[in-house]
DNA sequence: ATCTAAGCGAGACGGTACGTCCTGTCTTGAG
DNA sequence: CTCAAGACAGGACGTACCGTCTCGCTTAGAT
């Protein structure tokens, strides 16, 4: 739960302790500096330098940029609370709006792709990733599906995951392939997502 | 059509030509390294020494890294013909196959995702990344559509796009949280996006 | 007398003739930029564009920057005329004032140093800056020398190539260590030497 | 008195300190590609190889070439002891003698002239050069000629600057004009240097 | 109160790669 | 054959970061 850096892991007691505001400092500016120039212009001698800090400070918290990305990542951006107006189709917008304001809008999935791309195949970078920052996100959208199919808005064999992949895969999608994203195409491919998932008459 | 490489553009014929087998010898180089250890750690020292060139032979064709990847990417990679069985189910299922095959488990969409991170934000990448890369290959889904409205298999009011995104967005979506994607799961996201474009009894 | 530079030596009549503006605004060139920024910093490529012309057409003349910066100095330089007042003192001061204004004070002498260290044993460089550079200039001094041995004002036995090193070495030797000359430094040289010659009361 | 290179200069101790045995390779290598190659022709990037040190290393110490080099012949080439027979005349012979056999047979007069050409008008290059190089091997003739005047043996206003010119200036000048020095120039010219300091009867 | 382990700033170090510049040679097309 | 243009192999430039290391000093809990 205490992300990719030990921060005293079991081991240590003895020993002058760290000080908790250096992890802050780091994080913070690693968190600046990612959206000042994104992830691969990212550089720990930059980080180390911005948090007044020196690089081997830096490493003996973090064994490189990937994993300091992660908890950076994980620590800052704030878990958006799950809409739950009562109404699917509300939600499905609300949460869709999430993503696009939340993260395309401002960058944040610009980097998270540039992680993914670095993570795939390193298993320790990728498993941090996925739980200490995916999960709880993706929680968000499951959680609201999940609660429709209690409501009787869905059908019961409806699969949250899949659900899930419906609302925010089409999304990032158009997103990455068109580079960018109106409010219009938003509202077209949540309302798409919803008549797909409750089987109203055809679009899109 | 001729890549982000020049190729002696407009300019002229004047000078010693380049020897066009250099292109390729440079190209067939980043293709086999983006391979063998991806993108983050593609260097142009590298690609140079593969194709048995130096360092400023590579950087008068290319003025880094993402635009060399991005004609290596374009000039390499095929594009896979449209399926056209007649049976959009089968089309469909195909199509999914298809991404997963040639992209995902090849470590293709691992280099795409990369180069895409890399380039938004940098138009005189993105574009060529869209219009050489992308395009071609996103018209193979869009053109299955199109026939399939055209037979009458689906309703005539059909987004060709706003299909392509039904369809390759989960996917994608899926094997980015997930981080891995069995045929099961391929079979079964192909399915929803069927039911939901033709309106079958609902899923998933 | 035509420098290290063929200007169509024996050999060549036939095809195009090359045009003789060329050969001179090259040697402009390399003088020009010999005075900007000295002979370490000196490119082929810098003279090539301050000429208007392409680096073969360079290469096509003068085997390498030496052999270039020795035909430019020799075709630049003006040889100056060999003073005879009649007085020898007054010789020896003239030539003395001479050194350091055209050579010294132009940083011309800088330029011939650096010419004469990258020359060493290079027969084929350091030949033609003794024989065209070097020689004529040194006759100047020796001429004076030789007419004051005749009209008796220094002993017949007088060697004038000693004399001249006796003139101009200490000049030279003093601007090396001293990295300045002030007209009393010069005055006084000379005026040691010409004491040393015709053995009046000593100095210095 | 330690150089051009800040060796743990005023600023302190803090941080590792610096192998001085890297010093010492560097300073080495430095040398002997000076010898084989010349000034002109000694690249950093050689220096470091041969010194078994990557390129930053040397960086880290010496902004660039001439200053290594300065450091390099300071630390490196002996100052000669000052002769004291009590005889002028043997050593002036003494002295000139030196000049040839440690200076310009051994190629050390080429580089000298070389790095001098590079330094003027760069202060920080040429006051070091002089302080640290030229200063102690100058003294050895001055102190001989001060020695000669309070023994008597040249008169009370003899300038030993002024008399180290003319003995030094000449034969640097020869050599300097005809490429090459022989042991009768060389005995000549101090000869020369000698009657002229002490008021014998002309030569030369 | 001392001991001892760790944190930390500082900076050296061997490395790798960067992107640029220049060298000297070559290949083409035009004059 | 000259010449402009420009490709090319090669080599060096000076810089930026990497990740590791060795220092001296500081800060604490354990003894």
């Amino acid at each position: 739960m205490n992300g990719v850096n030990d921060v005293n892991g079991e081991s240590g007691r003895r020993g002058r302790p760290r000080r908790p505001e250096t992890d802050t400092r780091i994080l913070q500016a690693t968190v600046e500096l990612l959206g000042e120039s994104g992830y691969g212009a990212l550089s720990i001698e930059a980080v180390a330098a911005r948090a007044g800090v020196t690089r081997p400070t830096v490493y003996r918290r973090w064994p490189d940029k990937a994993h300091l990305v992660v908890d950076a990542l994980a620590q800052t951006v704030p878990v958006a609370p799950a809409p739950d107006s009562g109404d699917l189709r509300a939600d499905l917008h609300d949460l869709a709006r999430g993503l696009v304001d939340r993260l395309i809008r401002t960058g944040l999935a610009r980097i998270i792709l540039a992680v993914h791309a670095d993570s795939f195949g390193h298993q320790d970078l990728a498993v941090p990733l996925r739980n200490l920052y995916l999960r709880p996100r993706l929680e968000t959208i499951t959680d609201v599906i999940a609660r429709a199919v209690d409501r009787g808005d869905l059908p019961p064999h409806t699969s949250p995951a899949t659900a899930r992949d419906l609302l925010a895969g089409p999304i990032f999608y158009r997103w990455l392939v068109s580079g960018d994203l109106t409010d219009t195409d938003v509202e077209e491919l949540a309302d798409t997502t919803w008549r797909a998932l409750t089987g109203q008459e055809q679009g899109p």
